[in-house]
DNA sequence: TTATTAAATGTAAGCGCTTACATTTAAAGT
DNA sequence: ACTTTAAATGTAAGCGCTTACATTTAATAA
């Protein structure tokens, strides 16, 4: 592999000429510019990133840090950050953080020893102290879903509130009354602020909440299910169901199926996220659409313009929700 | 930040001595190792990843090429990785090539251009002789389902014909005897094989293959739903369908419902890769199992045996496929 | 023409580590 | 006590770049 000093060597100047030019960030004449770069491209030169980054002290790399990293959220993500990223030629460094609170933050450890120049949090169990704190240090990072108000520049959120309002507004709209609700675990951010879109909706439609008909799942699938049951259980009728996520509407349907309940007929199911499988359920799911694509994107952009400077980029940091009206709701019959 | 010149002064030994300590690969005495490991954690010294690599010439890092972020398989994959990395202080670096030659060749570049010290490859579209090269040139890296005979200690794959032959030998044992066959795109290695092993299990069964009960998709779930279609309209009967992938089976499903196709009553469906979304289909689908974790992990490990020269770790390069029966099969009736 | 100034290029000191080799120290052998 | 030998530690030269500062060259003004 060539380096540096041997362009520097064939081309006849020196190693800081050289420097000037892949850099660009000299004036150089164009007669050595010219020499340099046909001394590169005879050597097939490659600068070394790593040298790179140590004489700079930047090394063009941001660490990701997902919850999961299977599971539906982190492929549209991730996707969203490597483009962006990759167009300036920086690099993800991905790592997991289980919703736990010691894994998540040994994992941010982790992505400042390896050197991030910045940091894309998707984290739910580490404390706002600690994340407080990170920034004190000046820690370059943006958090996606999650939002501290002592921090709140470092945020890109999504309006869950509004989601859990449009979702169960939906539902009224279509003449239900009783909406039972399938919730997120209440320790999450966002499976607080999606219910509280729900009360807020019943609320503005002059429907007293009823906190019988609120089962506390886990975002999973199978809580869905169980959620189903344990409402049935109660003896409240109710007409729809609002799933704090789709996972769990899936696992509705599921359940749904099993005790012979049709949906839409005898009950109406709306999801939250929209993940791509949410159209290929039976029937299609109504559900709150989760740019998770264009925020992912958008946390790459902060970056881009906060850590490495670049201008031009507009930056926005709350995203609103919409509702995707699918065949899993229908208007109340009967 | 503190450096290892600071610890080697507050410990009161050289350099050499503090770079011992770290890497635990030379004799230092009981005495001397206490005052650094204690001088380290005074200052909360950290070791600086990029000097490290400079100087060892080796990143640590491993670079992560698939096809798409989204889509259900990187996740897993991607998940086992990290996680078999992170244990050995290694870590991932991301890539997407998009199934196109030209993108996955800057990808690989870029990779190697970032010093990692090795690769995983999902690639499809660049060529045998590129990876060939790759391997002579001297590139460590391993490929993952794919397979090229003149550098099979670098392929970790699937048999996907075995797969095939499952998916189709099931069917035939329900008592189908009119199958037809929804591929993927002919150009991709894995979809060849598929539908190869469909055709032993036709023909080990004494059935001839009927190539107008084949039609060819994208692996997207749409063409599964055209390839429904498709198949019908040729006026062949056919009482099963079996998909090269899930996604398509999927597809298939969603038309068949349209259609007022009972399934499985009157028709049998049969996915491949059993992705986590094939168990909340309905009704839930059966399919061939693709142990792409278990893959993951082992493309991890060979990298760690091989790069990082890690030992007792027992590999293998070879994975079988197994059937998961579900509710979309089912024996043939009338 | 010569002094003045700006543009182009070069010099060399790091960046924070690893490691070959040199030196010192301690243990063992005679 | 005095070699011999091994263990422990130190010295210093890189790894391949960036960049402040110094120097040279060219352009402009007087």
């Amino acid at each position: 592999m060539a380096t540096i000093y041997q362009v520097s060597e064939l081309a006849g100047v020196s190693l800081a000429t050289v420097s000037r030019v892949m850099n660009n960030n000299a004036r150089v004449s164009d007669k050595t510019k010219e020499k340099v770069l046909s001394a590169m491209a005879e050597l097939g030169y490659q600068p070394n990133a790593i040298a790179q980054s140590l004489a700079s002290n930047c090394s063009n790399s941001v660490g990701v840090l997902v919850s999961e990293l299977h599971g539906p959220f982190f492929g549209d993500m991730m996707s969203a950050i490597e483009q962006t990223l990759r167009g300036e030629g920086k690099h993800a460094i991905i790592a997991s953080g289980h919703s736990n609170a010691d894994t998540e933050q040994a994992s941010i450890e982790f992505l400042i020893g390896r050197k991030c120049d910045a940091l894309i949090l998707h984290v739910e169990a580490v404390s706002d102290a600690y994340l407080i704190d990170l920034a004190e240090k000046g820690v370059s990072f943006v958090l996606i879903n999650r939002y501290i108000e002592q921090i709140s520049s470092h945020c890109i959120c999504l309006d869950n509130q509004q989601g859990g309002y449009l979702a169960t507004q939906h539902v009224l709209d279509l003449k239900h009354t009783q909406v039972a609700y399938i919730s997120g675990p209440s320790w999450k951010q966002d499976a607080q602020a999606r219910l509280n879109g729900h009360k807020l909706a019943l609320q503005d439609a002059g429907i007293s909440f009823d906190s019988e008909l609120v089962f506390e799942g886990d975002y999973q699938q199978l809580s869905g299910s169980a959620g189903l049951d344990a409402l049935l259980a109660t003896d409240k009728a109710f007409s729809a169901v609002i799933c704090a996520n789709d996972e769990m509407a899936s696992g509705v349907m599921t359940r749904a199926r099993e005790l012979n309940l049709d949906i839409p007929e005898q009950l109406s199911i709306v999801g939250f996220d929209n993940i791509i499988y949410a159209s290929y359920l039976y029937p299609t799911l109504t559900t709150v659409d989760y740019p998770i694509f264009q925020m992912g994107k958008m946390a790459a952009n902060y970056i881009l313009a906060k850590t490495y400077d670049k201008s031009g980029l507009v930056l926005r940091d709350v995203f609103v929700p919409k509702l995707e009206i699918r065949k899993s709701s229908k208007e109340f019959a009967k």
